[in-house]
DNA sequence: AGATTGTCGAGCGATTTAGTCAGCATTGTA
DNA sequence: TACAATGCTGACTAAATCGCTCGACAATCT
């Protein structure tokens, strides 16, 4: 019942690129130091990415990674279900034809159906601009502690 | 992001068991037999629930097992939260120490927190004589279409 | 004593997760 | 044109987890 790393990494992969919009691509490097990913499993989550429409990419010198649309256009659940596949807790439940959709709780699916829609309506309310606009805050409130140290906790 | 087949299997058991409540012990391979599930592997699903306090067993000829509660004191959460460990899609929100609390997402915790929280709330709504009454009706219904087989869709 | 039940832990094959790595493709720059 | 900087791809792997089996043991009834 467990988001996987590619979730997190792909979330963090594509708040760096919203923070950086605007100034050209940023390269897999940058983006693997800032945020803490490892380079080589980056780019599969970037190809990912890219199939699914989410990002461009360019190669050669200057090359790197950029938003494909704007922030406020890109919602939680997309990102997620692109790197995670279907988040359905019951195969039964997913339109991914890769669950084979006929085992667990099936009994009890009504159970299952509203609490996952509940869970996609929300994922669904809440877009990269949104995640990105808390980091910035977060960003924030961490420089000014470092710039008060006898303020920590 | 799935359930596994322990939540299945296990709330499937308990269901038999609410079903024959009053009738003293059920065995292991009736359960196994009437659910469809292997029958060795539901004795860990059973270890555990006897563990937790939703079942007695007793041993020797005529044993079997049993309720140890109500079927309405009894509810989906507790018993997934038995076979799955928690359900917390990030380890961040879990208290299940198993769970190495610092990975994934955490950055978006707050989106996820929400989302557990009704998750666990609708869980806890359901109780085991709310599923085993779904399931009369279900047998009810399967009956009549044996019944009347010019009827079925 | 012996049959019938549950209890427990070790082990095992398949699948998934979380990566690494080597080699190729593309493009800018000199 | 050469070459350096970048991205792209697929094969591979180590570790964890899942779903289960098995064998030995413990308790209890007759």
């Amino acid at each position: 019942m467990k988001i996987s790393t590619k979730g997190d990494y792909g979330v963090r992969a594509l708040i760096e690129l919203a923070l950086h919009e605007g100034e050209g691509p940023v390269q897999r490097a940058d983006i693997a130091h800032r945020r803490q990913i490892p380079e080589s499993y980056l780019d599969h989550l970037l190809a990912q990415l890219r199939r699914d429409g989410f990002i461009r990419s360019t190669r050669g010198p200057g090359g790197g990674h950029e938003l494909a649309r704007p922030p406020a256009e890109i919602c939680l659940l997309h990102v997620l279900e692109s790197l995670e596949g279907s988040l359905a807790p019951l195969g039964c439940l997913s339109d991914d034809p890769a669950d084979d959709a006929h085992d667990p709780l099936c009994g009890q699916q009504w159970v299952w159906r509203e609490i996952f829609d509940e869970m996609r309506r929300r994922l669904a309310a809440i877009s990269l601009a949104d995640l990105t606009e808390r980091e910035r805050e977060r960003e924030r409130a961490e420089r000014v502690m470092a710039a008060a140290p006898h303020y920590k906790i």
